[in-house]
DNA sequence: AATCGTTCCTGATAGC
DNA sequence: TGCTATCAGGAACGAT
């Protein structure tokens, strides 16, 4: 699942693929996860790639952007000059960019949950408003993230580490990685957390995503980047794994629905 | 305003 | 072998 490192890799590749080149046209194939406006774009030029959060966002001419949001399994491909046409038409491609250098970008979505949409400057920018701070932006402070925490008092703090709007960028396996790094069990409620803890869980899922940004994201199951797979699935310590680092059984609990993986001795 | 449960969607896997 | 049921989960939405 793409969260904050692995998107950011993907940023990067798309920094060094397509930014600079030109959207030729555009053909959406799959209308729910794509925006058919999509294909009005003409001779585009592509002038930036950045992300806020999961949030890709490519800057094109004309004050236009191209939002993606990846969820699950969204992905993209690069194919270059000279590749067969008929990878716009293989299953799961949602939107095909014909680029002015002849090779093809495509956004593919098997789950078909990501979306891909068209907006102006206005649009984009209530759009990212909804997000709270990207988790490796500079304002994202350990007070900042004491403030957060404070905000949700009654609920726990891994379903606070994944809400989008308080903080942009983390999702199920690095909350669970951090909180494990942090020592702290993912069911705590905010309002049990001592100020140790906090600058303990903050120091910590800084450090986490750091890491698995150079090591370009973890891959489990469907997560790949423009040029293959992450590494960091080879340092998961609870994610879908038996034992945590100290060889104690881990155990596996749904937090806010979702499956949570926690060690009951390192943890408190 | 915060919190909780439900829904979307399809491939992989388990069970019979 | 082949079918069906269950699971995975990010974010929007409605209800409380």
């Amino acid at each position: 699942m793409p969260e904050l490192p692995e998107v950011e890799t993907i940023v990067q590749q798309l920094r060094k693929r397509v930014v600079g080149k030109t959207i030729k046209r555009a053909a959406v194939k799959d209308r729910k996860v794509a925006d058919t406006k999509l294909e009005t774009l003409v001779s585009a030029r592509i002038l930036s790639a950045s992300r806020k959060g999961k949030i890709i966002i490519i800057e094109l001419d004309k004050g236009r952007f191209l939002l993606t949001e990846l969820r699950m399994t969204g992905h993209f491909h690069h194919y270059p000059k000279g590749t067969v046409a008929d990878k716009a038409e293989e299953k799961y491609v949602a939107v095909t960019f014909f680029l002015n250098d002849g090779s093809l970008l495509t956004f593919n979505e098997v789950r078909r949950f990501g979306r891909m949409r068209l907006l102006g400057k206005e649009q984009l920018q209530q759009a990212l408003d909804k997000l709270g701070r990207d988790v490796l932006a500079k304002e994202f402070t350990l007070n900042a993230f004491r403030q957060l925490l404070e905000k949700r008092k009654k609920t726990t703090v891994k379903i606070a580490l994944m809400d989008q709007h308080l903080l942009a960028g983390v999702g199920n396996i690095y909350a669970q990685e951090a909180l494990y790094r942090a020592k702290i069990l993912p069911q705590r409620k905010n309002a049990t957390l001592s100020a140790a803890e906090m600058q303990n869980l903050y120091r910590e899922l800084l450090a986490v995503l750091h890491l698995a940004v150079k090591h370009r994201g973890t891959t489990v199951e469907n997560y790949v980047h423009i040029e293959g797979s992450g590494g960091f699935q080879n340092y998961l310590q609870v994610y879908q794994r038996e034992k945590c680092s100290q060889g104690h059984p881990l155990k596996k609990e749904y937090v806010g629905g979702r499956g949570t993986y926690y060690c009951g001795k390192c943890q408190r």
